[in-house]
DNA sequence: GAGTGGTCTAGACCACCCC
DNA sequence: GGGTGGTCTAGACCACTCC
């Protein structure tokens, strides 16, 4: 029965803030209603009003809730298809659309920097780079081809059975300790010439995205940089964007 | 001298926000810089360490400030490319680009609601909906054909001239009163039929970017749904994504 | 006037980083 | 050990909404 921990090292705001949302997420509350008021969860947790606006104002931030003042604080409308205002990889992404993902892998190789290739990841001339090119497949049906490059310099010791058999990100992010704290996503439309319908398996002028994703580290370090075709018969877009804050 | 003012009714920790943003656009802070100390802030200033805490942490949620735990806050690295992480009209987005944006009625009416459009705008079907389908034009040449769709019972008043001679985003929050929170994009590629084409100025098959808006207030409720067809030869898409806060 | 969120204080102790 | 951010308290008063 105690939801809320005062000795668990996991911070009271943060066991409010999950306590709240599986309440969302079980139905206890619903879009539009109105939950009750921070000074009762204060009083019925036995923790500070400020602890509770603490976790309050996070949900709104995630979108969960919104607040309107004098009147209280409500559920936020669920959100709409796969809340993409999240970065996720190829592999996240499909399971989250219900398919299954795959990868085959084409090549995978270190290459001096080209002149592109080193401004997008932010080192010099002809330095190392990773380049690993996939074919990656929803239900065993090519879905895209990628193109992943990243400086061997910060992502020493990457091999191609890591790649083949266990998680990019997840050796980026656990082996080597970098976060990925944001990425900036470039959606063109084009049509397929002859090799990318091949390897699609579309007709040659179909329509196909062309998406490229530069990702980052907190301090402005670039991480990775990718460049994806996908095939746009199968596959759509689909991202949350919010209004700006405006105090004015 | 005094940037920060206790009498003013701007709260301090907005004061400090804009105080903090200005050093940083003047350059007397460059990305990577430590900014002082939170509790210098607070002394200097003479207001709590909470309220400095509060300004720094809406710095960090919009990207200009990031922490690190036992070391200190640091300038972020300059956003890049235009920063759609902010919901823009065409009109922003164009002048945002350096472009200068236009617009040709096609058509302005009132039509009962299809199924697709009620259930995009959440009213009932057949319920009374103005249609309004536009050329939008950058330094004169077509750039895409959108048509907005609003429910007449939300936008009650709307009139040609408003949408010809001044600017919908406008009527809609300053006259209405409605505060528009955040949207759903969709973005899929295509190829131009014969009728886009000639609109577009482009040939039959060439590559077009299909873009759906869905926007929404706080409470959920849809105000204003859009299809866009973008010439894919003049328009790229260009998001900024946070990776997901993860506290496990 | 009662109830809500919005802002703010003046402390406290903890966790982490670096020397 | 000294300095930093991270969490938390127990209050206070203000601004807004609704009756």
């Amino acid at each position: 029965m105690n939801d809320i921990n005062k000795n668990s090292p996991i911070p009271l705001y943060y066991q409010l803030e999950e306590y709240i949302k599986g309440l969302i997420e079980i139905g206890e509350f619903n879009p539009g209603d109105a939950l009750p008021p921070e000074r009762e969860f204060a009083e019925k947790y036995q923790i500070s009003r400020m602890t509770v606006r603490q976790a309050f104002t996070d949900l709104v931030n995630e979108g969960y809730l919104y607040r309107i003042q004098g009147k209280g604080t409500f559920v936020a409308e669920r959100k709409i298809e796969h809340p993409l205002q999240v970065l996720t990889s190829f592999t996240e992404d499909m399971k989250a659309r219900g398919l299954v993902p795959g990868s085959i892998l084409m090549h995978f190789r270190k290459i001096p920097a080209t002149i592109q290739l080193a401004e997008q990841l932010g080192i010099a001339e002809n330095a190392p780079v990773y380049d690993i090119k996939r074919i990656r497949l929803a239900d065993g049906v090519p879905m895209a081809i990628e193109s992943t490059y990243l400086s061997a310099e910060l992502t020493k010791g990457l091999t191609e059975e890591i790649v083949t058999e266990s998680s990019l990100y997840e050796y980026i992010e656990e082996q080597l300790k970098l976060t990925i704290d944001r990425a900036v996503q470039t959606i063109e439309s084009s049509v397929a010439g002859i090799a990318e319908a091949e390897i699609l398996h579309i007709s040659v002028g179909a329509p196909v995205m062309l998406i490229q994703n530069r990702s980052f580290q907190k301090d402005g370090v670039p991480v990775e940089f990718v460049k994806s075709i996908y095939r746009a018969d199968r596959y759509k877009f689909s991202i949350e964007i919010k209004r700006d804050k405006t105090y004015r």
